[in-house]
DNA sequence: TTGAAAGCGTTACCAG
DNA sequence: CTGGTAACGCTTTCAA
């Protein structure tokens, strides 16, 4: 690991000075033809890179983007991901990515080493413990830093840029859907009721449902949502699941298969999760997509609008969830 | 956005000089209770935070190590992503991601920006167009200028550390398996034939299947392996499919429930697949598990080691994948 | 056309 | 215990 080349270094070898490096690196017209030449020659011979954090810090610019997730393993954030990165990579921008694997602490530690230089703004959606914690200051802060954008999983009194999903109105609605088909009894479960969202999908789903019966709602774990579920089907007259994460969809469908309720239509099941598992799970599975995609490069759009804009109002963008009808409802 | 304030900008409205307050702020033993106390308080006052680049530019380190990936969809990737966190988190050091999207000159780009200052070691697989164009300079650069570990997708003839999987003797051992259940015709699948670890499980396949017949490889996209595998099983006695990626095995599995030749038995299939999809299909695909967790963890505990002792020889380890039997093989 | 000097924000050394 | 100065590597006036 030889020590990087500097201009300085450059400088006495060449015989010129620093400055001089510098101008003809960046092909500067105070500079001869010749001296170019010959430093950019050099510069190549002796493998001369750039400094990032020195140009970085001279410049007060980073042209870097800092995105902020909680998860990798959650589908719906990695089509995030995707959006973005589909947007920032039409532009001068580069993007780092931070994962706090829903910690608290990696969050604070995450947007306070971003948000001091290392960007020039950031994307986040707050993770789990975040949001049972209800602490946001190091939001605010990074926030008086560089601008911050939120999206799915939004913190109201933030004032900032935000992308979320309607995500009352599409449990409000599926549950409505549901009720048409004649389903008499239908159950909500959830692995995720900390979540800002998880607390909308459920106060649609009760909302909705509470026209036709008492609401019925199965939390904890994908273990035991699995179990849950299994018992209400044992014991009660059930006839439809609506499943609010991949976990909790999963642990319904395995219950659902075990007591040979889904393969005849007895029973109906929608829920959140990646279409690649959805469509090969027999019978396929209804769910509701959120469109990731679309949320991040709204997101991405955005906040390079503000990065042009830095006086902008802050602007909030809702993005609407459909429903991708598959087997598991007739 | 108001401006961020500085040492400088503190230094006046204590009255202090700036290494006073640099000092007092690190806490060090050369400033008064006293003082300590007046510049701890105003920093938090007015919401000091240090310039994370100009410390890093002086301090010649950055605490931080970069991971270049080529894709986060992959669940093998994400699980890698997953044991390097978890080893990290209990250092001092940060992580920062950058996906290259399998493309050749954001591969370049992510390198020479993080090489060059942002981080102190970088752990990369190379993208499947870097293999294609087998144009490995900017990983050699890189690695002159911070350590770099390559996993996975590796290139033989850089000098850095490496972390592998037995690729190629985990296929062969699975084609012996499939042969020792008496299977009679043997096909291989794969939609990512460009990459290096590809090449190491076709040779596999190859070299334990031509000892019964002749190989057959089904290559191309999803879809394309899905027509190919039907027609196969349509016109020829073909009785277990060995699929070297997630893509392939899904359309393996698509194109047997079709042939309704997988539910009976009839037919095996042997894919890379991650868990949660291998579970819940029905029937349930014996999987190859690459260990991506320790995978990362490996390359995670090299790296750290690295870092500690810079003149230390180059290392490969190699990771042995292993195969969990479920219903698709008899 | 070239170079000297200042400065980005921080820390470390050495005086005082 | 406190402060001035230099330095990290770079760019940018401004002067020569």
């Amino acid at each position: 690991m030889k020590k990087n080349m500097t201009i300085k270094e450059l400088s006495k070898m060449l015989g010129v000075s620093p400055s001089t490096i510098s101008k003809a690196l960046n092909d500067s017209y105070e500079i001869s033809e010749e001296t170019k030449a010959k430093v950019q020659e050099a510069a190549r011979l002796y493998n001369y890179k750039p400094n990032k954090l020195a140009v970085n810090l001279k410049s007060g610019k980073t042209s870097t983007i800092g995105v902020v997730l909680p998860s990798i393993k959650n589908f719906f954030l990695s089509r995030v991901l995707r959006g973005i990165e589909n947007v920032i990579a039409n532009t001068e921008y580069n993007i780092i990515i931070s994962i706090t694997n829903e910690s608290y602490d990696k969050e604070v530690n995450s947007m306070q080493t971003l948000s001091n230089g290392l960007v020039d703004a950031i994307i986040v959606a707050v993770s789990e413990e975040t949001q049972i914690k209800q602490n946001f200051s190091h939001i605010k802060e990074a926030n008086n830093q560089v601008p911050v954008l939120m999206f799915d999983r939004i913190v109201d009194d933030i004032d900032c840029d935000k992308v979320l999903i309607d995500d009352y109105e599409s449990i409000y609605n599926v549950v409505k859907q549901l009720t048409a088909l004649d389903k008499k009894k239908i159950v909500l479960a959830s692995t995720i009721s900390n979540l800002s969202v998880a607390k909308l999908r459920i106060k649609g789903y009760v909302e909705s449902v509470e026209k036709t019966h008492l609401p019925v709602l199965i939390e904890g774990s994908e273990e035991e949502i699995e179990a849950k579920a299994l018992h209400l089907m044992k014991s009660e007259e059930v006839d439809a699941f609506v499943a609010i994460d991949e976990e909790a969809t999963l642990a319904c469908f395995r219950a659902g298969k075990k007591q040979q309720l889904l393969d005849d239509g007895t029973l109906s099941l929608v829920g959140y999760a990646r279409r690649r598992i959805a469509e090969h799970l027999t019978p396929s599975l209804t769910t509701i997509d959120q469109h990731g995609k679309r949320v991040g490069s709204t997101s991405a759009d955005l906040l390079l609008e503000r990065l042009k804009k830095p006086g902008k109002k802050s602007e909030s963008v809702v993005i609407n969830a459909t429903v991708q009808k598959r087997s598991t409802t007739q």
